[in-house]
DNA sequence: TCAAATTGCTTGCATGCGCACGCAAACACA
DNA sequence: TGTGTTTGCGTGCGCATGCAAGCAATTTGA
């Protein structure tokens, strides 16, 4: 490994790595210690909020999270005992149950998106020019599953 | 949040949360399923084999990870359970311990790391020119947390 | 010189996670 | 309608982790 990465991999790989390690680590202290959220929590909400209703299916807030199904789950015991989510029997399915949001919870997420977004500037967004964000957005493009490696 | 960010901002931010989460869930699996390493373990493996002597102090891997004390004790448990590193006591201070890379397991991580990084080149650095490579590793200079914001 | 403070590492405990499983509801289909 | 299968969710279990505490070795300082 000394020598498989070229100095050119190197830099791009090991400064992608090195810049999501830190930002992550920032993302979850913050968010931790000022909104007692779990960065999974805050995902949580954040599908909550930006759903219709303030309310999602389970398995729907399961498959769009990177959490499993009985991750999902006990996320929302812990939102649901702190008052920012509750549970509701889904009326067309016995079987299914949605998490709604709260007012208490809605209001929490606001702030916490606020401060959440705030970081992200700061530490990350902040340091380049728009031209450079949309380079880096088309970078991501390509960096896609289904996008084909330069040399095919 | 649905507003918080701009679309500019969303491409270069969204992406990379999505780039990364992507690759480092196939890393993960892909070291599992074929070397029986999580990510942590094989950390533990390069340091060592980038170390002089193929040992370090405990104290010293865990500085450079991001793996606790007590993270990186356990760590070296699961590796020397594993036989890939054996425990040293330090003769030159009887507190201390190293923690040796054995014949098996330095060849073990030979190879681990190998597929390790066919698979950031597969998945990632094949999809950049040399030029957008470089790009990458300047703008990741940008982002480390001395660095200045554009804007200050 | 020797007791107090510090250091290096390990261990008990609490927490979050995924996997496998269980239960109840829904569905398929004869 | 009845039975076998599938689906949606919650729960038991094992594992990895951080924090706080413990223990032994070293350093400090009067």
């Amino acid at each position: 490994m000394p020598d498989l990465f070229t100095k050119l991999e190197r830099a791009a790989w090991g400064g992608f790595i090195a810049t999501q390690s830190r930002i992550f680590r920032l993302i979850e202290d913050d968010l931790r210690a000022r909104f007692g959220l779990s960065h999974t929590e805050f995902e949580v909400l954040l599908r909550l909020y930006l759903s219709e209703q303030g309310r999602v299916r389970v398995q729907d807030l399961a498959a769009r999270s990177l959490l499993s199904t009985s991750g999902t789950s006990r996320a929302i015991d812990r939102l649901a005992r702190a008052g920012h989510v509750e549970r509701q029997g889904a009326e067309e399915d016995g079987r299914g149950a949605y998490a709604v949001l709260t007012e208490a919870g809605r209001a929490h997420f606001e702030q916490a998106a606020e401060a959440h977004v705030a970081l992200v500037r700061r530490e990350f967004l902040s340091r380049f020019t728009p031209e450079e964000l949309a380079q880096l957005g088309g970078f991501w493009e390509r960096a896609r599953p289904d996008a084909q490696p330069r040399t095919a």
